[in-house]
DNA sequence: AAATGACGTTTACAGATGTAGTCGAATCGA
DNA sequence: TCGATTCGACTACATCTGTAAACGTCATTT
């Protein structure tokens, strides 16, 4: 199933992927982020998780393969966002804005921004 | 260190725990949601845990711990958030609001609600 | 005082995860 | 053509997680 979580680790892969693709093993290690630096063979791994978990999909290019993601950036997005929201705030939404709110992580622009998303909800 | 992440498992036990506390294990599992139908010696192992990770204290009374949440909700919460904006958001909040907000209902009421918390934080 | 029960501790074990080495096949360079 | 390089596949291994049984000890009941 594509049920299956990406892990941390995971998830740097499918980033690099999400921004470009298809490419190969060894491109996808080449633009790991600075704080990642991992083995070819790490990132060889970590692809096959994602093939077998169907995050990803690749297509032989000669002797090696082009790596492309198979899910969405906006529903892995989507999907992660709302097991927060259930996990921590019963699934309601307001309560994460309220939590927000307190904790004064909103800037002044933010909350212009958010009302007027609101008004424009507001049909 | 606390520094520990705090599993899914685990987080079932601290929100009994932030619920009512002090408890004993006995107690925190005979408060588990139906969905989590576990055994005592799974809730103990799990205690065992959040102590090493320095999520709950407990405390003696004769034969028996009386178990009580280290962490505040509150700062678990902000954590998580935090985290999941980190990885999925650049570490924006503004955009998961704003996604939350198109996936989701919010009725007019919800809206007028949050509208007035947004007034109140605009300093 | 002995048996029973309630507790915490230790051990277990499979699956997920982070991280990487090894190996055999294919390919490219000399 | 033959060695060096490149690839993917397979294997490895420690740690974390979910889930729980086994064990030893103290207390309570008979």
């Amino acid at each position: 199933m594509s049920s299956d979580r990406i892990s941390d680790a995971e998830l740097t892969i499918m980033e690099i992927l999400w921004e470009r693709a298809p490419l190969t093993a060894t491109d996808v290690a080449a633009r790991l982020p600075d704080d990642r630096d991992w083995s070819l063979p790490t990132v060889k791994t970590l692809l096959s998780r994602l093939l077998t978990k169907a995050a990803v999909e690749h297509r032989a290019d000669g002797r090696r393969f082009l790596y492309s993601p198979l899910i969405d950036r906006e529903d892995y997005v989507s999907h992660e966002s709302k097991r927060l929201v259930d996990r921590l705030f019963g699934g309601r939404f307001m309560p994460l804005v309220a939590h927000l709110a307190e904790q004064e992580q909103l800037s002044d622009a933010d909350i212009s921004e958010i009302e007027k998303l609101l008004r424009e909800m507001k049909s």
